[in-house]
DNA sequence: TAGATTGTTAATCGATTAACAATC
DNA sequence: TAGATTGTTAATCGATTAACAATC
C-alpha cells in the first residue's frame, strides 16, 4: 500500500467526508460537485479536489461526482468493510455506550470480547457478547488473537495492562483513558479520545468568547 | 479578553499540557525545563516555549517553568474554575458516562439538569441529579438559564431539540452526536465528539500500516 | 561569574487556497 | 460546440522548528 504518503490533516478529514455522502447518498442524490459539497461542509471546493486526489480522483470534469460512487470509494479508502478483531476492556457505562452505538453499523472492526474487573457484571451480556472476568483476557488473547483493544477503564491499571496486551499481540489501541499509550509502546498505534481535553478546549472557547464583538 | 488572536493549535494542546502538569505535581517535581517536558510530552522544546508565550511565558530564564505555578497558570487560560452551569440531553449509557465520570473534578462547567426522552427513566438520580423527562425541558431553562448543552442523543432529533436549545439561550455545545449544530447554528460555539469518525480513524490506519516496512 | 534555559525573532516546513489547462 | 467542473500545479498562508540574544 502506497497509503503512507498521504498526510495526517488528509486521513482526518475522511471520515466526516463518508458521513456527509452516507448522507447524501440517503436522501438520493446521485451526482455533487466540490463547490456544492464545500458550501455544505463548510469547506472551499479546492481542498476537497485537493484531498480527493490523494487518492486519485473520482470525479469526471463537467459533472462532478458520483455520490454512490464517492462514498463506496472512500468506504474503501477507509477500509470500514474489514473486520478487524477487537476486544473491550472496561463495562461501565462509557463501554456499553461504545459497545452498543458506535459498533453498529461496523467500522472496521468487529468486537468479538468484553472484560471488566468487576466479577459482579461477568455473565452479562452487551450486544451479544457475554462480560468476562479480567481474568480470563489472556487466554482469550491466545485463542483468539484480537489485533484491537478499546480501553474503557481510567488510568490506573493501564500499566501493567498495557503491557500485557501488547504481549498479547495487540497492535491498535482505540484508547479513552488518559494514559498514554503511544509513549510507553511506540510500537502500536493509537488513537485516543480525551473526553476531558475535549471540554476543556470547550470551556476555553467558552469564556474566550465574552469579549467579542 | 485578548485570547482570540491565539491560534486553535496551540489552544488545542492546552488541555494536553494541563494533564501532564498535573501528573508532575501529583509527582512531587516541582520544577522542569522546557527540555525535559518535551521529552515526556513528545514535542518540541522550541514549541513548549513557543506555546506558552502565547500567553505570555511564565518560566524564567535559567532555571525553566514551575510546574505548579505552570499548572495554576494554565488552569486559569482554560478557565478551569469556572462554573458554566450545563444540561445533559441524553441519559443512556454514553450520557451516564459524561455525567458520572467527566464532571469528575469539573472541568470549567457545573451540570445542573439530566433530561431523556425514555419516561421509564424519569427521576432516576444520576450523580445527585435527577432525571427529567424531556418535556421540562423549556421550563427548566426558563428557570435555571443554562447556557451549555451536552448532547448525548442520536442525530434524528436534533434539528428540533437544537433549535429550541438556541431559543432557550443555550450557547455552548458539546456535540457527540453526528448533526452538524456549527452549520445550523452559526451563532453558538459547538464543540464535537465524532467517536464513529474516530474510529473509521484508527481503521484507515490500522489498514494502512500493513504494507509498512 | 559561568552555566542553563527562557523569550523571541527568523527560517523552514507543510497545509490550504487560487488558478487554469484538461476534458467530459 | 459551449459550459461546467475536475485534476493539478503554483502561490499563499500559517504553523513548527531553529537559532540566539537576554537574563536568571
Amino acid at each position: 500500500m502506497e497509503k503512507n504518503d498521504i498526510s495526517i490533516s488528509v486521513i482526518k478529514r475522511l471520515p466526516r467526508y463518508y458521513r456527509f455522502l452516507e448522507n447524501l447518498k440517503n436522501n438520493g442524490i446521485i451526482r455533487i460537485s466540490s463547490k456544492e459539497l464545500a458550501e455544505r461542509m463548510g469547506l472551499t471546493a479546492s481542498q476537497i479536489r485537493h484531498d480527493f486526489n490523494c487518492f486519485g480522483g473520482f470525479g469526471q470534469q463537467g459533472y462532478g461526482y458520483n455520490v454512490p460512487e464517492l462514498y463506496k470509494q472512500i468506504g474503501d479508502i477507509l477500509c470500514i468493510d474489514s473486520q478487524t478483531k477487537a476486544i473491550l476492556i472496561g463495562a461501565g457505562n462509557l463501554g456499553k455506550a461504545i459497545a452498543s452505538k458506535v459498533f453498529v453499523g461496523d467500522r472496521g472492526f468487529r468486537l468479538v470480547g468484553i472484560f471488566d474487573k468487576n466479577e459482579a457484571i461477568s455473565g452479562k451480556v452487551i450486544k451479544g457478547i457475554p462480560v468476562r472476568h479480567i481474568n480470563y483476557l489472556e487466554n482469550f488473547c491466545i485463542d483468539n488473537s484480537p489485533e484491537c483493544a478499546i480501553i474503557c477503564i481510567p488510568s490506573n491499571d493501564m500499566k501493567e495492562l498495557t503491557d500485557l496486551l501488547c504481549k498479547l499481540g495487540i497492535k491498535y489501541f482505540w484508547n479513552f483513558s488518559n494514559y498514554d499509550i503511544a509513549m510507553a509502546h511506540p510500537e502500536v498505534l493509537v488513537e485516543s479520545v480525551h473526553l476531558s481535553d475535549s471540554l476543556m478546549t470547550l470551556s476555553y472557547l467558552a469564556n474566550s468568547e465574552e469579549g467579542e464583538g
